[in-house]
DNA sequence: TACAAACTTGCATACGTATGCACAATAGCC
DNA sequence: GGCTATTGTGCATACGTATGCAAGTTTGTA
């Protein structure tokens, strides 16, 4: 399996250093070397500065590991992410690296199991003794929750929510994106809607789908063609082929989510020759990064990232700290970006930080 | 910052169950129930059977923690990642994750410090204990490599290579690829190169440079106009609209890679009119998910991502197992696969597993 | 100088588990 | 049934650190 070239040179291991040898260094007692490490600690600066030349010396860093069982408190957040796909997910991942490391915590980070069952996943993380847990593009047993909750471990939701007394949540309005989508659809005169959905139990499909379907109801408009896109590009298409090849096909479509809009885009373009916004108008949701490629210049509902991420964190910090576990749920208002995957309507559309916005 | 509906009920966190509890329950000692939970050791069956029901009832789980204190084996990997912008990379992230999980490893994730120092990361790294450090869109200085081979912890260097003696590397052949973009943009009678770089002081970068450089030399043709895109799609944007104004416009490019390559689409179609791959050819680096988009369709070398993740974890396990840090360097070959942003050649493009390739 | 208050320091112990060792129990064999 | 070989079990200890406590030292004040 191609080329290699191996170094000769193998070297052997050596022992880590302890706060043992770096206290017999310095000629202090291993206490001495712990507080000279521990911020706030009772130490004398002439004797910190002792400990801190012979730790340098030796190489030594504190044990995290053995920290974390007196104290505890392993600074380490479980974050479950099922897959990464969408783009959504990397960029929490990226901002959450950010504001957790400014806290001192780290993540162990568990992914890649989209068709496996996440229980094992579940086992892992309580048994690293995690001081939290963030879930992202996946839910939560009950049982899971429960077990959780009793073991004193914070559970965050991001981007999911749930009724579970146990966990806590954090989202944007989905119900109010999906009915801005309405709104903004109906008053650029579209007149045949169709609805392309995510994972059918997830609780923002459930919500973004309620939120459009309310939305055209309350304009007296009849239920849009329904299909289940899974939130996966593959299942997306399909899903665009089958509304797309209707006698009396959508002159608007909202997707749920912009990965999957992708996919419709690329459908309706190359495989059915249409052209945005004019033989069709296609809003997805979250603005990802290729949703403003001009290559798509997808219409699209934002989920601010970094208050999602920072409300998230707080939560959790919160929680961590009082050694309480709360159900609190934050639902963060959403915005409709505008670009040119979606006929525009003739008012309502403003300029603000440089994007368009719709604001009727 | 939006609504907010927090539960009146707030639980106080239990203790966690122990060894020594369950060890009560079951009327064994705690040695019994250590050797129930670890696989292969000396235990009577029935002794097993009541050790597991008693754990079952009081939801015990092993403090992870504890055990690598003991065994000083913390079975977490951690891998840093400056940045998921580019999609290549939580793509390898997630194949990660599937690959480590399974041998019973977990990763603790650094990623966000894109601008900033990560000295500090490492630090931090080294606390946890980390068994191994997969490095990936990030190389490592030579003292920080020392001194993870001093500790015995292997380090693994994904999609970047080092001459230094204490690493190990998984790449492909980036001087291969960058030369088969030459023979493949020569050979369909493109007359004006251009390049635009990575990051300067990266290997793939250089190597593909090289490679392409070669392949042109090796045609007799003269050095490309050069440009530096630093792996980010802004400063490619740049580099892109420097190039297409020159007077004499390239009528080939080749973008280090995809996430590049895709602004400098967006570039040359929407801000210059170009239609690829009549106007201008483009070919790109990495064959990430976008590239094969519709919209996009770009020409580009892939990055065996499976192959390269294997190599990668077998490396590390191998050099766990053995307690012996090896500096291996595993170069992976890669194929050119052809889609319609660049001219194609009249021969040398055939199908193979329902992609296109160019094999001259 | 004397005394109290504030600050430092070392000792000892605890965190939850794995494991070498010695011993007990069982199985295997004729 | 008597013997050895095998297996199973508990005891004690170790991993590397944090921290309450008591004793020691310094500082400040009158």
């Amino acid at each position: 399996m191609g080329a290699r070239m191996d170094s000769k040179l193998a070297r052997k291991a050596n022992l880590p250093v302890t706060s043992s040898e770096v206290a017999r260094l310095a000629g202090v007692s291993q206490s001495a070397v712990s507080r000279s490490f521990t911020p706030g600690a009772s130490v004398a600066p002439k004797t910190r500065a002792k400990v801190l030349e012979a730790a340098r010396r030796l190489g030594y860093r504190p044990n995290a590991i053995a920290r974390s069982l007196i104290t505890s408190r392993s600074r380490i957040i479980g974050v479950v992410m099922a897959y990464l796909e969408n783009l959504f997910y990397p960029s929490v991942l990226e901002e959450l690296g950010k504001v957790l490391s400014a806290l001192g915590y780290h993540m162990l980070l568990f992914t890649g199991f989209k068709d496996r069952d996440s229980d094992p996943v579940f086992d892992q993380i309580m048994r690293y003794r995690v001081d939290g847990i963030i879930l992202a593009s996946t839910g939560l047993s009950s049982a899971l929750s429960e077990e959780c909750a009793a073991a004193g471990i914070p559970v965050v939701l991001f981007n999911r929510t749930t009724k579970r007394d146990a966990v806590s949540s954090v989202t944007t309005n989905n119900y109010q994106g999906g009915r801005k989508i309405a709104d903004f659809l109906v008053a650029g005169r579209h007149k045949r809607f169709g609805y392309i959905a995510g994972l059918a139990n997830s609780s923002t499909n459930r919500d973004r789908q309620a939120g459009f379907f309310d939305g055209l109801a309350a304009h007296g408009l009849s239920k849009p063609e329904l299909r289940t896109g899974n939130y996966s590009a593959k299942d997306a298409a399909i899903a665009a082929r089958e509304l797309l090849a209707l006698s009396k096909r959508p002159d608007a479509i909202f997707v749920a989510n912009d990965h999957m809009a992708i996919a419709v885009i690329d459908v309706a373009r190359s495989e059915f020759g249409l052209a945005l916004p004019d033989d069709l108008s296609i809003v997805g949701y979250d603005n990802v990064g290729p949703a403003s490629w001009a290559g798509y210049a997808i219409t699209t509902v934002s989920q601010p990232l970094g208050v999602m991420v920072a409300e998230t964190v707080e939560l959790m910090m919160r929680q961590i700290e009082s050694r309480e576990i709360e159900a609190v749920h934050r639902v963060i208002p959403c915005e409709l970006i505008v670009r040119t995957s979606a006929r525009r309507p003739a008012r309502g559309v403003v300029e603000r930080d440089g994007e368009l916005m719709y604001v009727p």
